[in-house]
DNA sequence: CCAATTGTTCAACAACTATTGAACTAAGGA
DNA sequence: TCCTTAGTTCAATAGTTGTTGAACAATTGG
């Protein structure tokens, strides 16, 4: 069961940049490349923003083809569409995941209690 | 003779992400990309937009760190900030002119009159 | 000095973005 | 069935963005 989702030739760059320009979404982003083998629910980022924001965020991640959310039972499984993003613009996720490593807010999900 | 530039460590990748998912911005980068070589005064990208519009984009790739502007007699001479971009940021512009390859605006301003 | 060229600044405006709380839907478990 | 859990939708709002025309500044050339 899946929700509709831009076909990979949909998917537009100057769309997916402005996508990945902001912050929050970015550390989304970046979260999901480095959990890529663990599926992650929507509530995996509710350090980043609120249910709502996260579903906002969530949706223009979707609608611009760099997740895929599929529905298992009350959940949604977000996941990156590396295969399809790859194909079509070679490099660009690679090389934003790695710059992004240096952002405050990239690790906030995972690790970084620590007062 | 310079204008005020952010300085190399201070480049934000959200930032430049978002100043890059702008059409009209992705062009400039693009066009600059390709002609490197050659100095790019401003009125070179009026095909784009309007001279005070053209001025506002130019601002921006230039206060996000992604270009240089270096003011010749009454003309700016604007170029790629490529070093330091690939330096801060590996690879990330190489994907990303390589993709803008295939948007209709990028070839505007060297050869697309055939009508 | 006066005019032309090149580009900036300003005020205005419509359109879009991110964020919020309240109300809602849908599935799962007691 | 009723309640909880997971997430969406809606309306409102504050702030930002892209675009425009008019006015301005700075350099160059007569």
């Amino acid at each position: 069961m899946t929700l509709p989702h831009p076909a990979a030739d949909q998917i537009s760059l100057p769309n997916v940049l402005s996508v990945l320009g902001d912050p929050t979404r970015l550390a989304i982003v970046t979260y999901l490349a480095r959990n890529a083998d663990i599926p992650q629910s929507c509530s995996q980022f509710l350090d980043y923003g609120s249910k709502t924001n996260l579903s906002y965020h969530l949706a223009k991640l979707r609608e611009a083809g760099v997740t895929r959310a599929e529905v298992v039972g009350t959940s949604r499984m977000i996941s990156l569409r590396r295969t399809e993003l790859d194909a079509r613009f070679p490099g660009l996720l690679d090389s934003v995941i790695a710059a992004a490593g240096e952002l405050p807010l990239a690790g906030a999900a995972s690790a970084s209690r620590d007062d």
